[in-house]
DNA sequence: ATGCATGAGCA
DNA sequence: GCTCATGCATA
């Protein structure tokens, strides 16, 4: 059930390494016309039955998987998008206002014919997945968008319209005596420093001076306040981090240890308060003016955002955390009103079926950045949207990044690198998300952000996440 | 806790 | 079209 029991890939070699198997045969059949490059090798693939108990889909060929996904016929280059609305009967198009039903049916291109012109190799590689059972979780409720959302806090309503999200942060209200308020980027509010520290709660060490656009434009002298603020001095200006390396400001000075110790106490101090993620993050909104999701509170404790967007985080969760502490009444820090009506249609989550997964996964093994063709093979293969082929390799990457670190950052963002020939199935693809080298390059703590080109158990939660719990806790 | 998605910024 | 930050929806 869960991805993580699944684990298919922790028999699998997550990331072959070494650099001279250029992995050039998987994608590579668009102009080498190679009928074998889409199979995927024993041992790089294996069998996809044993992770995937195959009596769950054994049942379901390819032929029978797409009469019940109707693919579009490949027509070679990127299909249009018109076209890709026939794809699982789900709308391409969603409606950015209320819609009244979202369960659209694709009408005409419902019995679209399935592609013919797949390669050799990449009917066997469906062969071998057999296929999936891919589905859009639209069958779920109807009222998919136009849900009006109430949070469930004990105070009045804000004032709310359609399609306009009101965070409590940008309510002049919150801020007495700031009568207007301007997003974050736009100008500056500074909360805290002067006269209300958080209008509902005790006052929260001054000074702290976290504007809350210092957060966004980070370049404050603010030392978060706090049992252990960052060290203003190491100025290990890491900067250069090709791709995302801390931009100038006390981010820099932070280690992973700092930010690993820091979201270990963080959730600690949380729990202990009797503070729920999601609560940090509306109270971030709150005091602070920027609010953050549970999700991201989350990945924040858990060391899964970059290394750069956990030094963003941290004063200002260091912050929360100490008002949070100090404050008189803390449940008055999360407990405002929040209501916000959100009128804008999301996509429908696409529920990808493990053998799906599993085949992108071996996919990516090969090719972690497939070029257009690429995609666009692999969606015909598997029978997904291109788009949700696209996203997936995206925030496939992503992740990777995520968990892993890169040996050095000389090799930041070229591991995923397009290589000009659609034969670039490079196998050794984790580049960072600008985590500072120094700490991994002399001897680094066991951290999360070990390299995991030394660390095979690291390498195992990249295509793992949900292990990574294991080490974080 | 995490998969899929969105959107800004960039090349 | 990519990366990155972030969030909704869901397992």
């Amino acid at each position: 059930m869960s991805e993580r029991s699944q684990s298919p890939e922790c028999q699998i070699r997550p990331y072959d390494f070494s650099r001279s198997n250029p992995c050039n045969h998987v994608l590579g059949h668009e102009s080498s016309g190679s009928p074998a490059s889409f199979q995927l090798p024993h041992g790089v693939l294996p069998d996809h039955g044993l992770f995937y108990n195959k009596a769950a889909y054994g049942g379901i060929t390819p032929a029978s998987a797409q009469t019940l996904f109707s693919f579009p016929p490949v027509t070679g280059e990127y299909r249009g998008s018109d076209l890709q609305a026939g794809d699982f009967g789900q709308p391409k198009h969603w409606y950015p206002f209320a819609a009244p039903d979202y369960t659209g049916q694709v009408p005409g291109v419902a019995a679209a014919t399935q592609p013919t012109n797949l390669s050799t190799s990449i009917a066997e590689t469906r062969e071998q997945i057999k296929l999936p059972e891919i589905k859009t979780e639209k069958d779920t409720s109807n009222d998919y968008s136009t849900e009006i959302k109430f949070q469930q806090y004990p105070t009045a309503p804000a004032a709310m319209s359609h399609g306009v999200f009101y965070s409590p942060a940008w309510s002049p209200s919150f801020w007495p005596g700031i009568t207007h308020i301007t997003p974050p980027g736009s100008s500056n509010q500074n909360p805290s420093t002067s006269s209300a520290s958080s209008p509902s709660m005790s006052p929260s060490p001054p000074s702290n001076g976290l504007s809350g656009n210092a957060f966004f434009s980070v370049n404050t002298s603010q030392t978060a306040a706090g049992p252990q603020t960052q060290n203003p001095a190491s100025s290990t200006r890491s900067s250069g981090s090709s791709s995302g390396g801390c931009s100038d400001s006390e981010e820099d000075n932070l280690s992973t240890e700092e930010l690993e110790q820091f979201a270990k106490e963080l959730k600690h101090k949380r729990i202990t308060l009797g503070f729920t993620q999601a609560d940090v993050g509306l109270a971030l909104g709150n005091l602070y003016g920027k609010m953050f999701s549970q999700t991201t509170i989350c990945r924040f404790e858990a060391l899964q955002l970059s290394f750069k967007n956990m030094c963003k985080l941290k004063p200002l969760l260091q912050r929360w955390l100490n008002d949070a502490e100090t404050s008189d009444n803390p449940q008055d820090m999360y407990k405002i009103e929040r209501v916000f009506v959100d009128t804008r249609k999301r996509k429908r989550r696409t529920s990808l079926e493990g053998a799906v997964r599993s085949a992108l996964e071996s996919y990516f093994m090969k090719c972690p950045k497939p070029n257009t063709q690429e995609i666009t093979h692999i969606s015909d293969d598997l029978g997904l949207e291109r788009d949700v082929v696209r996203v997936w390799f995206c925030n496939r990457r992503q992740k990777g990044k995520r968990l892993a670190l890169p040996l050095d950052e000389e090799c930041d963002g070229q591991y995923y690198e397009q290589s000009p020939s659609p034969l670039n199935m490079v196998t050794a693809p984790i580049p960072s998300q600008g985590y500072p080298t120094s700490s991994y390059h002399g001897g680094p703590p066991a951290t999360l952000y070990m390299p995991p080109l030394h660390r095979p158990d690291l390498l195992k939660q990249a295509l793992h996440p949900g292990l990574v719990g294991h080490l974080t806790r």
